[in-house]
DNA sequence: ATTATATCGATAAATAAATATCAATAAAAA
DNA sequence: TTTTTATTGATATTTATTTATCGATATAAT
C-alpha cells in the first residue's frame, strides 16, 4: 500500500492553509515585528481580505497561542509560523538553467527569510559557465550530481527550456535532489519521494485572462 | 448589494479547475495537435497524474464534445479550450519595472499561446528609460496611464520593488487597468472590478520547504 | 450479426475546506 | 467591584470539490 506522503497520525494541514501561512509572516514581519505588539485576527484580515475566522483557524496549525480580547503576540507568532514552516533548518539550493528566469532567480533578494540560499548555478552554455551571474558561480551541469552529493544538497531550482525539463530532473532525481521548484511548462514525472513545486508562468496568465474575459462579459 | 463580481445565473467554475484547464491545453497543444488523433481522459489523467474523472468533469466546463470508446477529438479539444479561456479576443499588456524579474518576463516567450502581447515596459530608471530590453521599448512610468488609455490596454504586470507595489497598482487602475499580475510580495488593495493575480516567489519557496521538512521528519 | 470493450457523461456519494455559532476569558470601562 | 467588550478556540454547519457508480454508446473483435 502506498501513501500519499503523508503520515497517519500527523496533523493534515490542508493546502490552501498551507499557502496562507507563508503570506501571514511575510504580513507580520514588515508590519507587526515590535516588542510587545499584539495583533489580532481580524486586523490581519482585514489587510488580507480575508475572514478573521480564517486566519484564526489557519494560525492554530501553527501552534499560535493567542488571548482573548489581545490577539496574538506579534513576535511570538512569527516565531510560531517560522517554526511550523521550518525555517530554523536553512537548506542549501541549486539552481539549473540560467537563462531569463534563472537569473532572475539568482538576483532576487526575497528568499533569505525563508531559510534558503541558492548556493550554486549550472548551465550547459560553454559561453557563461566560469562566469558569476547576480552574484552566482555558474558550473558545468555535468559537475551538478557531485557537488549535490558532496555538499547534501535536496532542493532544486529548474530554470531549463521546456524540451529539456523532464531529462534535467531525472538527472537532479538521480542526484538526490528531494524538492524541485519547476519553472518549465511541463508536468515532471519524479519517484514518489521527490515533491515538485511547479510555477507556469503561462498557466498563470491564462487564468488571469479568464477571468478578466469573464468580467468584461459578465 | 455587491457581489463577488461573479454572475449568478453564469456557469461557476471552480478555483482549482480554471488552473488545471491551461495544463491540459498545454499538452494538448505540445502532443495532440495532428489531424484525427483522439485522446482519452484516461490517456491526459496519465500523463498529468491525475484521475480520468477529475480530467472528464474539467474538460465538461469547457463544453468539449466526447466520443464512447474513442475520447475527445484533440483538435476540437483544443479549439473548446482555447474558446474557454478567451483566446479568441488576444489582449496586449503593459509591464511595470524592468528589474530582474520583470526583464525574464519580456524575455519569456511562452505566452505568444495565450493571447496576450507585451506592448510596453515602464520604470523609473533613466538609464533604462528609452533602451531596449528584450525587445520591448521602456518608457517612463509617467507615460503609463496615457498610453493605456490610448491603446485600451486593460491588462499589467506588475514588477517592482514591494515598497513601490501598492502605489503602482494604485496609479494602474486609475488608468483603468482591470487585472494585473503581480509578482510583488504585498496584497494590493484595488477596486472591486480589478482582477488581481498574485505570484508571490517567496510564498511558492516556503510551502516547498514546509512539504520537503515534512517529508524528512515524517 | 453479435458480443466484448473502452469510453463519456449524468447523477450520487464522499471528502475537504470554509464559515458560523457560541462558551470562555481577559482586558478595559463604568 | 461589576459590567461591557473584543477576542480566542472548540464544535457544528454549510459549501465546494473530488471521487465513485453506472447507464448509454460507439468502436472493434468474434
Amino acid at each position: 500500500m502506498t501513501t500519499t506522503g503523508q503520515e497517519k497520525n500527523r496533523i493534515m494541514v490542508p493546502e490552501p492553509t498551507l499557502q496562507r501561512i507563508p503570506v501571514y509572516l511575510q504580513l507580520l514581519k514588515r508590519r507587526f515585528d515590535n516588542e510587545g505588539i499584539y495583533v489580532s485576527s481580524s486586523e490581519i484580515a482585514e489587510l488580507l481580505d480575508l475572514k478573521p475566522i480564517q486566519v484564526r483557524k489557519d494560525l492554530e496549525y501553527t501552534n499560535a497561542d493567542g488571548r482573548p480580547k489581545l490577539g496574538y503576540n506579534a513576535r511570538d507568532l512569527i516565531k510560531s509560523i517560522e517554526k511550523f514552516l521550518g525555517y530554523d533548518n536553512i537548506s542549501d539550493a541549486f539552481l539549473v538553467g540560467c537563462g531569463n528566469m534563472g537569473r532572475a532567480l539568482l538576483g532576487y533578494s526575497g528568499f533569505d527569510s525563508t531559510g534558503i540560499k541558492i548556493r550554486a548555478a549550472f548551465d550547459t552554455n560553454l559561453n557563461i559557465i566560469g562566469t558569476q551571474v547576480n552574484g552566482h558561480k555558474v558550473f558545468d551541469v555535468s559537475k551538478f550530481s557531485d557537488l549535490a552529493k558532496r555538499l547534501n544538497v535536496r532542493i532544486a531550482i529548474l530554470t531549463v527550456p521546456f524540451d529539456k525539463a523532464q531529462e534535467t530532473a531525472d538527472m537532479m532525481c538521480e542526484a538526490g535532489i528531494k524538492a524541485i521548484w519547476n519553472f518549465a511548462p511541463v508536468h515532471l514525472k519524479v519517484p514518489d519521494d521527490v515533491i515538485v513545486q511547479n510555477e507556469n508562468m503561462a498557466v498563470s496568465l491564462s487564468v488571469l485572462v479568464k477571468k478578466l474575459d469573464d468580467s468584461m462579459k459578465g
